[in-house]
DNA sequence: CTGTTAGCGCTTTCAC
DNA sequence: GTGAAAGCGCTAACAG
């Protein structure tokens, strides 16, 4: 392949000035036809290791995701890709599995290879592997230093839930979802169902399932058996006839094993027991929904994700970005709204509604 | 970040011998001792640049997929990580959407960043931007030149799905699928499909549907309108009553289609009729499957397009792999066998069935 | 504006 | 075995 060097030859300049008409340095009109005719001649293209090991800078951004089998973290994946491709960047994937030392050795081999910055859902404790000059973004998960964090407005998602769930007829409800030992903004779904029950006065239980008692809180089929006998407990308390008729899981996956469980003892779904998830994910991600849904815009994540990143290589200051919007949208699993006429949120149609407005 | 210069002046000896202990050299007991004494206590780490500029390879691995959407390619992808991680490369991901241009800026970068090797799915025209040196796997298409292919065995899936077809009960059949421009041995399908039906004298119907009356063939939900047609067309053909009872979709999402539109004609199914696609793909990953289908097994294609792509690396001579095997699964779209007794492919089981002996 | 030159950090001869 | 030295291809001073 040929050289910077063979291009200067080729065109009779100094390969100072060939470096100058690649980087966009002040050069001469009539030098500056030839190097680009010999570039063209040659076929001369950058080589980015000689580049890099130069300008300490690749065009490289690991990308860390706990799972893909997940449609959330496919779509995710998906959009984050595309957002850097736009940017001029090529993305090193790395799929954790929640293993920190598989995180480690990419978090090495970022810093080794001078990779430009680092996105990644709540993965370990980046901090003491990152070099100071690189960026990094977070997904999901706060971090309490100078890494931002993107994240969609999961108290309001919470809030949407519970609210939805109650305004459709469900008068007592159940919280569902799997946890995992790292702090997450997730676990505010939670706070945000539980506020408005409390505001509401609405009767309500939540368990959270310990990811000690899952193989993988990504995959809620392994959680069957769990969730299985959570419902038991609950939907079988007749001590006082206060079965929930309402049920909100924190996520989608979650969501369609609790309605598997709920046919299969008896209960019809919407009808006896209502059921909203989280993500709003779609069969075969363009089909209709799995189940009523409370949906993560992915491509507004990557969009902000990918934002702050080339913000933080260009030197500025940023800040976390944790209010993306979220919205009800409707999937089978609920029923039509009791009050549409007084509906204040406009979550009714599910694809119109505007992000609301927190109290 | 320490230099191999700073070990060796802490160590006391010379870069070469450095460079020796890191990678294998003769090197004498003593020396290697307080090498590799300095090496801890400095926290040195080699570069990948410099390594990579001298040695015109790095340990990254380009992965090409048309589009992630589609739980298949996710699957696939999350494998294909998983291997070659085992082999200690780094997968930089391009999600090409069909599109030649984005394969085209990935081959060229490739290129000149010195990537190891390309594994890819049914990519563009690889050859005129790849170097001699650079190994390249392709996965599902088949090159008349020197890159090896990875594929399962495509027209077994497609006998083995006329087959199922027949030996539950159907009787008059019809095959869907979707073709891209470019030549795969998905193609092959289809062929296996009507050989069956020939052989055996069942009578069938063959629609492949262009990528060009579509906005995405990975997407089937684009296509709706397509199949709707399509079946419109077969099904209600009365004219002497042999509308289809036996359906082979190329692949899951268009018989998740399928299912839905013969579903929203009055059809039932499996009862009225059988549905089989291909790829066996499970509700989230992990739940019951979609619908009847041929599953293929992507941590087998995973394994081997890794083990292929090593041995490329390693010199040696690579011959393509196309009969990884193939299953019938019943996923609820099928009824049961009619000759459970007579069953040469013990298919019936799904899960321990062998790969079918061609005759 | 342009050419010259000194490295970036590493591997790899090549003498010793 | 070991050390010295020559680059891999590029950018970024630095003189001119």
């Amino acid at each position: 392949m040929a050289t910077i060097k063979d291009v200067a030859q080729d065109a009779g300049v100094s390969v100072g000035t060939v470096s100058n008409v690649l980087n966009g340095g002040r050069v001469g009109e009539e030098r500056r036809r030839r190097v680009e005719e010999s570039i063209r001649r040659l076929g001369y293209q950058v080589n980015g290791l000689a580049r890099g090991l130069r300008t300490q800078r690749t065009d490289y951004v690991v990308l860390i995701l706990p799972n893909i089998s997940n449609p959330f973290y496919s779509t995710l994946l998906q959009d984050l890709e595309r957002e850097l491709a736009l940017a001029g960047k090529y993305p090193l994937l790395c799929i954790s599995e929640g293993n920190p030392e598989k995180e480690i050795r990419y978090l090495k081999m970022a810093k080794n290879n001078k990779v430009d910055g680092i996105i990644g859902v709540s993965f370990s404790d980046v901090e003491e592997y990152v070099d100071e000059s690189m960026a990094v973004v977070s997904i999901e998960r706060h971090f309490p230093q100078r890494i931002p964090c993107v994240a969609c407005d999961n108290f309001l998602g919470g809030q949407l839930a519970a609210e939805n769930l109650v305004r459709r007829g469900a008068t007592e409800l159940l919280f569902l979802q799997t946890i995992s030992s790292v702090e997450s903004e997730v676990s505010r779904r939670r706070d945000g169902f539980e506020e408005y029950c409390i505001v509401h006065g609405i009767p309500y239980s939540s368990v959270s399932i310990s990811e000690n008692q899952v193989s993988s809180v990504f995959s809620a089929f392994s959680a069957r058996g769990v969730i299985h006998n959570v419902l038991k407990v609950h939907m079988e308390e007749t001590v006082n006839d206060r079965r929930p008729n309402g049920v909100f899981a924190g996520a989608d996956h979650l969501a369609v094993v609790v309605m598997e469980e709920l046919r299969a003892m008896g209960y019809r779904v919407p009808e006896d027991v209502q059921l909203i998830g989280y993500d709003g994910l779609r069969v075969m991600n363009s089909g209709g929904l799995f189940v009523s849904s409370i949906y993560q815009d992915t491509r507004a994540i990557a969009e902000a994700g990918v934002d702050c990143l080339i913000r933080l290589l260009n030197g500025e200051q940023v800040e976390s970005v944790m209010d993306l919007p979220v919205r009800f949208m409707e999937g089978g699993t609920t029923l039509g709204l009791r009050d549409p006429k007084q509906s204040r949120t406009g979550q009714a149609s599910g694809w119109d509604s505007e992000k609301r407005v927190r109290e």
